[in-house]
Parts: C-alpha cells; structure tokens; sequence
DNA sequence: CTGAAAGCGCTAACAT
DNA sequence: ATGTTAGCGCTTTCAG
C-alpha cells in the first residue's frame, strides 16, 4: 500500500480511501491511485483491513459432519492408472442424502452474503473430541464476524461461550431460549396441513407415520403436526401405529417391503422426509402396488428428485434456500447493530400435492 | 489476549506460544494460560494472526456462478402465511444439475482444508461487470492463502494478476502454460475406454455422440477420446452425426424424442454427460423403446441420480470429491514452498458399467 | 522456558 | 479533498 501510495503520489490513507469509500477522494486522485494499484498489482490485506477495521467481513457457516472422515489417504495419484474400467452392481445408497438439504441452504447463505458485501466461510464440524470441536469453532470465530450454525452440529454451551463475542444465529433445530438469534421452518404446521389434506380431501382415516430418529427435533415437530390434524378430525393418533425409518432411504424401503409382505398396508404412508418416502416407492414399485391409488405416499423436505420420481412426490418443501439468506441477514443486522433482542423466526413452508397422492396431474 | 496474559500471570508471547506451538511451554504454565483462557472466553483474532504471521490459514475456491442472481428480493417474512398448499404439475427442470459437480468439489476441498489445518473460503463469482469480477476476486484473495478456481469461472489474466500475490490452481478445463498449478480429469481417456467397450464387447460400430455446450473444453477432450476410439477401430468419426444437448437434460430429451419421430436411433447414444444421458431416457422410456436392447445409452460424471435411474446408468465417474482434495493439497504444497515449479495434475477415472449398456446385472 | 519489543498492513480519527 | 498519526491484536526475533 506504501508502494501504490508513493506511485500515486499520495499518501496511503488516500489509497485507502479510493479502497473503500472512493466517493469522499476526487475522480482524478482516484483514476492515479487506481492506476497504480493495476500496475502494482496490489491486493490490500485481509488481515490488516480486519484488525483495523474491527470487522472481516466474512461471515462463517458451520455445517455438522455428514461424511464420517472417509478414507484419509494422502493419495498419490501418479501412481494410479489413468482410467479404470468396472462393472458397477446396484448397491444400497451410502451417501446419507441428508447433505442435499445443506448444500441448499449453502446456496442461500453464499448468494445473500455475497449481496450484503460479505464472504463466506464454511467448516464442517467433524467427529472428533468435543475439545477438538471448540477449538475449530472458536477458531473460526475468530476470524467471522457472524456465525451461522446448524442445529445440532455444536453444543448450546459452546455456542454460548462464542455468541458473547460475535453474534451467533442457529438454524433448525429446537428454539431455545438462548441468547442468539433461532432460525426455524414451520415443521409443525406443514405437516399438519399436509395430513389434514390427506384426510379433507382424501378421506384418510388411518394414515400411518414413517418417522425419522428419535432425536430429531424437527421430525418431533412433523409428527406433532401430523397428530394434530388427526386429533383436529376427530382421530386418535395414538391408535395408529409409527414405524421407524432413521431418516434413511434404505432403511424405509425395508420397512415398506415389511408392510406388504404382512399385507398390513394403511390408506396412507406419511413419511418424514423425502428420502424415507422414494424408499418406500423403492418397495411398492416392484410389488406392483399402485400409488396413489392402492396407497397414498408423502414426504417432506422438497427436495429435486422428489418432483422427478414416479409418481412425483406429494410433499411439504422447506425454504432451505431462503434458511440460508435468512441465517446471513440477522447476521448482517447484529453485526450492525450488536445489542439488538435475539429473535426467533420461524420461515414459511410450501405442501406440494403431486402425484404421489393427487394422482396423474394436468 | 493481554487480559490472559495477566489473568495467568505470563507475558502475551507465552499465550501465543500455548496457542499455536504449547510444546514451547512448561505444562504447568501451559495449564495455567489454558485455564485463563476459557475463564476470560478469549477467541483469538484472525486477523491480527493473519496480519502477524503473514499467513491466514486460509484457502479460498472460487466458483463459477450458477444460479442466475434469482429474485433479489429482501423477503419480509413476518407478512407471509405459515402455510402455502398448492398442486405442482410437472415442469421443466430449471436449475442446471451442474452445481451437483460442485458441490462434490467443495466437499472435497473442505475435507482436505480441515485435515491440513485451514478454513476454507468459498466465493461464487456471479456474472455481473468484468471489474466487479475483479475486485471480488482481488478481494478474496487478500484474505486467504491460496485460492482455488474452477475452469471459466473467472479470466485467465485475472488470475495470473492474483497468482504473484498467493498460490492458484486451476480446475479443470483447458490446460495451459500458466503460472499455476493446473489439475484436471482424464476426460479423454475415459471416453476413449468407455467407447471402446461399446465397440468391443458390443459390437456397436455407429455411436451417435450428444454434445454439450460448444465451449466446453471437457467436452472437447471427451468427444476427442470418442473420435479416438472409433479411428482406432477404423470406424471414421467424422461419418457419424453429433447432436447439440447444452449438457441440458431437457435439451436431450428433445434431441432424443427428434430421433425417436425421426426413426433414426443408433445402436448406441453416447452422451457428453450424465444429465444429458439421463434425458435421452426420459424420451425413451414413454416411447417403450428398451435399453439396452434397442439402444445402449451411456453418460459421463457419475451423478447420484444415473446410479439410481431405470435402467441404471453406464458411464464414466469423476473423481471430483479427489479433484477437491488435490487442489487443496496443491495450493497447500505452495504455501509452503511458494517457489515450485507449476504442476499439472490429470486425476485418473473410472468407466463404471451398469444397466444402461450391459443389461441386468448380477 | 519465558519476557521485551518491534512490527505485520491497514483504517479512522484528527488536522489541514 | 488529502495528509498525519495512532493503534488494531497478534507473532516473532532476540535476550535472558
């Protein structure tokens, strides 16, 4: 800067203004400054703007760890023939498809991030120790000046502890009463209007409930819902039974092959999630089961291939998108104004009905 | 950080010291710097290291920008209703399945970042002016230690400007004699493999080849390795037609439902990629035309979604989670060593055989 | 093994 | 509109 200063012929603070608020330094200063800084090659220091400027303007997500630290060789490729050739038999999916539903949100943080002048950093909380977990996070507190984190990927405390220096907003998960901002969908009443869909206009009487692991908050909230509009209709949804499919593809595909073997097909297989609801389409397909006809399935979640699948899913899609533009712009506000109340909000949810439960569309 | 240090009663050096090499420090004091920091819940500036040690710890991936700046809207959601319900008849697929390549990439690159210490940064550069181009990338790069950029995503004289500031490496795409590192796939190769399986083992001996976009150089190296193959089995490419998909799934389906009109199916549909694989199918299947009896149809990436489509489908896997890695460990090997030579890496591939052109599978 | 001191490259008053 | 100057919070010699 010393350099582009003295080959403008003026002084650094000068460039530093042309930098950043090039309205308050006159056009021709400017345009020499400019000049110097294409021929100079300068590129200002991160590190320097943000210890003086007490700000990073980088924002930072914080991801829990999907893939189970996968193979860690150090892999030297040069070794390797350049091309393998290989029969690839079906097998049952690895990849949780959990992940497609962050990388949305990755999408909506980055692009609202981008539009508010900041950029983005992204870590994925992996396994390790709890001590190994604080360390990363509070690293990376470091070096943001907001932190979206996704439920369940941290403990409370931790982020407690890191929401007193920069502010903090989570997203998902349980609303907490903590100190920092609460990013949710409306889980609750998706799925309630989703099952009261499937009774009002499908007559439903017994629909059963595919559920996801124990502890997920938001698959509680979905099988709240869901028991609401039952109770809403006059039905006890404590008489039906709910099977359990851990969020998994192949898990609930397992489920539904148990279903039919038994002969113990409801009216409607309302599942948590969409992966869930494609496996149970895995299961009917073959048997030659019809959906909607012989049986009504739905998911949640909305995510891509959900709309692709035969028949096309009936679902209640998420903002995932919208979570992640959200996350960035309370970020944005505390960051701006750091003593604001935190805020809750709970982001609007969409019930698809598609053929998955409507049967054949226009 | 002074704070700590009087809390534990040492010098600030030694808090540095237990923060960033503790095998320096007595474990008694070490104890006592520890203790210290968690009673004050000190989190260390990044950019006060970064300006200090010159090295931010940090790597960037920069991005090519897929999504078309969608509504810019700032989304007041307190007026929106909870629940929206509403039939979603089929559409036309809007978003380019191209992210799913990246997203895999950026997984790759976060994994390695995080086994080798540093945060990863990531910036998708979002069509707008050449020079806003310019100062985002400018600006990206002063905050990081190396930066990552994946083919077209930004101009090449852009990038040597930031390659004599910090180490850059180039993602695929054309391979050219630059300042920087270079890693790519073996498109050609895989192709030439894949092709040749279908002329040896199938006898096919008029593939049609479906393009992608003209500026593609993957697609020029892959359609390459598919001229190769049929020269060296004295098959004349050039005799054969080639079709124009985009790498559009869409765009397929309607080159392909042309050909079904035209009467005019090859033995074998060889498609510049997955997408454009997996739309071929969609015309073929309501036209009750089999696959592979009647027609071998083949991709190229090695999409999720082609392991999972009726029939499932052969093609050729990039290893991109690898591509990822490789950058990272690139772009680490010149932190710190930031005089090597520039090396070109090509990642080998895996032809992966499945429904789409052997038939059921064991 | 620990402390003292000199910056790292910038921004933000404050002057002019 | 531009220059001067005092740090921002840490790492890192260099002594001890």
């Amino acid at each position: 800067m010393y350099d582009v200063a003295a080959h403008a012929g003026v002084s650094i603070a000068t460039v530093s203004r042309v930098l950043t608020r090039p309205d308050d330094v006159r056009a021709s200063t400017q345009e020499r400054v400019l000049q110097a800084v294409r021929e100079l090659r300068y590129v200002p220091s991160g590190s320097a703007r943000g210890l003086a400027a007490r700000r990073t303007g980088v924002l930072g997500l914080f991801l829990p760890g999907v893939d189970a630290v996968e193979d860690l060789s150090d892999a030297e490729v040069g070794e390797q023939r350049p091309v393998e050739v290989r029969r690839d038999p079906a097998k049952p999916d690895q990849r949780p498809g959990a992940n497609l539903y962050f990388e949305e949100v990755l999408r909506g943080c980055e692009l609202e991030a981008w539009r508010q002048g900041f950029s983005l950093m992204i870590c994925v909380g992996r396994g390790r120790s709890p001590e190994s977990l604080e360390i990363t996070l509070s690293d990376l507190a470091g070096k943001v000046d907001g932190l979206a984190v996704i439920a369940q990927s941290a403990p409370h405390d931790v982020l407690r502890r890191i929401g007193d220096s920069i502010p903090v907003v989570y997203l998902a998960g349980q609303r907490r009463d903590d100190d920092f901002d609460h990013i949710t969908v409306r889980n609750r009443e998706g799925m309630r209007a989703l099952t009261e869909h499937l009774i009002d206009d499908h007559g439903v009487r017994d629909p059963m409930y595919l559920t996801g692991p124990f502890d997920s908050p938001d698959d509680a909230e979905r099988y709240g819902g869901f028991a609401e509009a039952l109770e809403g209709r006059g039905i006890n949804p404590t008489a039906l039974p709910v099977l359990h499919g851990e969020f998994s593809r192949e898990r609930a595909r397992a489920v539904a092959e148990d279903l039919i073997a038994g002969g113990r097909l409801p009216r409607a297989l309302v599942c948590a999630n969409d992966q869930m609801a494609l496996g149970v389409l895995d299961a009917l397909r073959p048997a030659g089961i019809r959906v909607p006809e012989d049986i009504i399935v739905t998911g949640f979640d909305g995510i891509d291939e959900g709309a692709r699948s035969t028949p096309r899913l009936t679902t209640v899609m998420q903002p995932m998108l919208e979570l992640g533009r959200a996350a960035v712009r309370a970020m944005v506000a505390r960051v701006t104004d750091p003593d604001l109340e935190p805020v809750s909000t709970e982001l609007p949810v969409t019930v698809l009905l598609r053929e998955s439960c409507e049967g054949p569309l226009g």
